[in-house]
DNA sequence: GCCGTTTTCGGCCCGACTGTTTTCAGTCG
């Protein structure tokens, strides 16, 4: 039987935590399996493997029984307690938990009371009006479910933004509050503060000498759609868009506590509070209480918030959970990696393949943004787009692009590829083309539907290939809209670090791939990571700052990232020059 | 179910809002 990865441990945990609360169990039990299911996710290291080696429990949330429940599920392929709640618990009653006011609690009480099992016995049951039969519903329960249904709420999740699209919507409120009379600060808060792939909606802080005034100029903005008083001093709008905007006016010596508690996210906040109640401080968007003293100190600046708390300020893209609590008392937070630091770009297209732009074209933009070397790696042979790139064309581009490195000063020109990396593995030339190649890049384009140990052989295989450098989006997601093909990703991560294969950080920011947690436990392995913009235009090589989001999410430094590096240093690091 | 500058039991974040309730449990962020 193959190994089970850790995002399907995950998915039994978190499975396990959801029917345990439908189930009544007490609040910290559900929580312990969705803190372990975190813990696994976000594991450097094989959890399956971990766990015959009896060494699972030096996980953070993982104890003695849930060990067990791993050990059991890789022995039988299956865990006795999840097959005696899924077969009390139908699965349609986790669906009726995306209504809103509905949560596992109220869900049951429909389930014992009057055999609701489904998202359709629900609306049925509303219509007929036999929900306020029920101890603790009434009518206007029973109102605001069909309305859910007519909104479509119960079909599909809400959409969440891509941080680009959510970030300059956030500027443009952020920008025009700014601008108003008595408005001193404006910020940005939440996962786009805190550069996540995509945000469910925006909150914005502010202060000012007349609140009213702001939440006014806000409800009239023209990006606004609509907008409603949230309680004193705040606001909750919606963009034409769609998306949503909460916006809050304080006090200015509460600028900081407000602007840490909306930064997030919630499982940074909950550590943190936790971690504060043992020394007898109570932390809450309204100041930092003092047990000892009775005091509550407020912040005006967010640095004084963590100051007081005796931790260093953590930048908001570490704000996970992911240990930056431990790493700020100790003083041993990361210098995050910045767009300034990047002195390559080696994924890039032209008009060759399917660029905007010429080679000279893409060389001179990079060389405008400062950049020291780009390489030019145009699709490959079975691209299958009807502008893919056979051998004797490719033959001709790298004499063309010597020549302009030749005559075009100030930024060395590299000739690459961004070959297919075939179902078995290989690429799409030959090793004598590749060869003489300064730089390949290897991706996925095809086949994305294999069996997971097949797709895992085949990027290992491409990693073992000795003229393959690096791989390009390993895992082959788009954000929000397809899936990463099954693939697991420690065994990929393990194989690029024995072989010296770079694995790509695509800047695209509907792909961000690697991902965070998958970037840091590269690292973690010693593999050097490249932030690439997979550019096919001049404009996009700008796209960059989207990669180096996910590398500092990833906790990555400047020598993490090996095109930080001047290109003799870089060309050194090369798989091909090692050889 | 986990965990330990209140270590092997008794704790385990904070506050607002909602609808249904006579004082609050459940939900949400």
């Amino acid at each position: 039987m193959p190994d089970f990865t850790n995002a399907a441990i995950a998915q039994y945990f978190d499975e396990l935590g959801d029917l345990y609360e439908l189930d009544g169990a007490v609040v910290h039990r559900v929580m312990a399996y969705r803190n372990a299911a975190k813990a696994v996710r976000d594991a450097p290291v094989s959890v399956a493997a971990l766990a015959k080696e009896g060494r699972v429990t030096t996980l953070p949330g993982i104890g003695k029984t849930l060990e067990e429940k791993i050990v059991t599920l890789l022995d039988t392929g299956g865990i006795p307690s999840l097959d005696r709640l899924r077969a009390k618990f139908p699965p349609g009653l986790l669906d009726m938990t995306r209504l809103p006011g509905l949560g596992p609690k109220r869900a049951r009480k429909l389930f014992d009371d009057l055999r609701i099992d489904s998202l359709d016995a629900l609306r049925e049951a509303a219509e007929s009006e036999r929900l306020r039969g029920v101890r603790g519903f009434g009518p206007k329960f029973e109102q605001a479910v069909l309305e859910a249904f007519a909104a479509g709420v119960a079909e599909r999740p809400a959409p969440r933004v891509l941080l680009p699209r959510a970030l300059g919507i956030g500027e443009q409120i952020t920008s025009a509050l700014r601008s108003l009379p008595g408005v001193d600060r404006v910020e940005l808060a939440g996962s786009a503060r805190r550069l996540a792939d995509s945000v469910k909606d925006l909150d914005v802080i502010a202060t000012a000498s007349d609140p009213k005034a702001l939440t006014g100029a806000f409800a009239r903005l023209d990006v606004i759609e609509s907008a409603g008083s949230a309680g004193e001093n705040a606001v909750r709008g919606r963009t034409h868009s769609g998306l949503a905007v909460d916006v809050r006016v304080v006090e200015p010596d509460l600028f900081g506590n407000l602007l840490q508690h909306f930064t997030g996210s919630k499982d940074h906040n909950m550590q943190l509070r936790e971690a504060m109640v043992r020394r007898g401080l109570h932390v809450s968007e309204y100041g930092i209480l003092d047990d000892a003293t009775g005091e509550t100190t407020r912040c005006a600046r967010e640095e004084e918030v963590y100051e007081r708390l005796g931790l260093a300020w953590i930048p908001p893209e570490l704000r996970e959970g992911r240990g930056e609590l431990e790493a700020a008392a100790a003083g041993t937070l990361p210098r995050l990696i910045e767009v300034s630091d990047l002195k390559g770009e080696l994924h890039s297209h032209t008009v060759l393949s399917d660029g905007r732009q010429t080679a000279e074209e893409m060389a001179l933009a990079a060389r405008e943004r400062g950049l020291e070397y780009i390489a030019h790696t145009d699709h490959s042979a079975t691209h299958g787009f009807g502008n893919h790139v056979d051998p004797d064309t490719l033959k001709a581009q790298i004499e063309h692009v010597r020549e302009l490195n030749e005559r075009i000063e100030g930024i060395e020109l590299l000739i690459g590829t961004e070959t297919n990396i075939l179902p078995d593995g290989s690429p799409d030339y030959d090793d004598e083309l590749l060869a003489e190649l300064d730089w390949v890049v290897g991706s996925v384009h095809t086949s994305f539907g294999m069996a997971e140990h097949e797709m895992t052989k085949r990027l290992v295989a491409a990693c073992e290939h000795p003229w393959i450098d690096a791989i390009g989006h390993p895992t082959g997601r788009k954000i929000e809209r397809r899936k990463p093909y099954a693939v697991d990703m420690n065994r990929v991560i393990e194989a690029a670090a024995r072989t010296h294969t770079m694995l790509e950080i695509n800047a695209a920011p509907d792909r961000r791939d690697l991902n965070d947690v998958h970037a840091r436990n590269a690292r973690d392995a010693g593999v050097k990571i490249l932030i690439d913009s997979d550019a096919h235009g001049v404009r996009e090589l700008a796209l960059a700052r989207w990669g180096v989001a996910t590398a500092r999410r990833a906790w990555l430094t400047p020598d993490d990232v090996a095109n930080t590096r001047p290109w003799p240093e870089f060309a050194a690091m090369r798989k091909r020059a090692r050889a």
